[in-house]
DNA sequence: TGAACATATGAACAAGTATTCATATAAGGA
DNA sequence: TCCTTATATGAATACTTGTTCATATGTTCA
């Protein structure tokens, strides 16, 4: 137990435990690749992006497809495919005028599945 | 290969792929349960709540702990502390007027670090 | 070459959300 | 009881982001 007089000026409280926030803190990985983690948990965070996700699970399929399938016009998810593609977890061939988009990354189905299983335990 | 004459209304484009699409709309998982599973998602998918968790990895905090070590105001931390109570990630003890947060899901450091996994291996 | 079509993309708009500020609540100590 | 302090919370603000609309690009086919 550890306070000082005044309170502090960045959190607006005194810190109760110091040793606590010191080890921590030594523990905490870096804001760079904490940053790096939220922002892909975000990418999987949208229901239209988690839609398409496990739409590839299953097979691979042209933009076409994948608007038809989740009743949204193709705009939308042209634009949410190329977030999906900048963040590496899809990957697209072209034949002709249609393009095929497909999964980039293994790890993804495994993260995705384990949400689920974590939704199932509550 | 299967199209039809005049552009699909809802997606304003024709299906290419109808048996493909068939197949995956009879695979993908219930609307009800994607929603879940982003909503999830969104919650780990934000800096200062995924700073937050690992911090608790290491040892329960109170707010003021959290709120000194992340450089925040207490106000800020207190809200998001309500979100990860909500969602089940966190629970509380309170001892007099200071209050306790730590985890109270076991998933949500696997998840996190197979996050972690992927980003290494990107 | 021109029409049709699959896809991409920029801009605008709408909706959601994180943080701040002010203040309330509740507990401890003088 | 009054003062201090730890936490919670409602409202306002600022920011982010998903979708739509209009349009551009590029390919096929007649």
């Amino acid at each position: 137990m550890n306070n000082s007089q005044n309170e502090n000026s960045i959190c607006g409280c005194n810190i109760i435990h110091e040793d606590i926030v010191n080890k921590v803190s030594q523990l905490l990985p870096a804001d760079d690749l904490l940053y790096k983690l939220s922002d892909f948990f975000k990418i999987i965070g949208d229901k239209t992006r988690i839609k398409i996700l496990h739409a590839l699970f299953e097979s691979e399929m042209c933009v076409c497809d994948i608007a038809y399938l989740l009743n949204m016009n193709q705009s939308a998810i042209s634009h949410q495919l190329r977030v999906l593609k900048t963040a590496g977890l899809v990957k697209f061939r072209k034949e002709g005028k249609v393009v095929y988009y497909s999964l980039d990354d293994d790890h993804v189905k495994n993260i995705l599945d384990q949400g689920l299983i974590h939704l199932s335990h509550k």
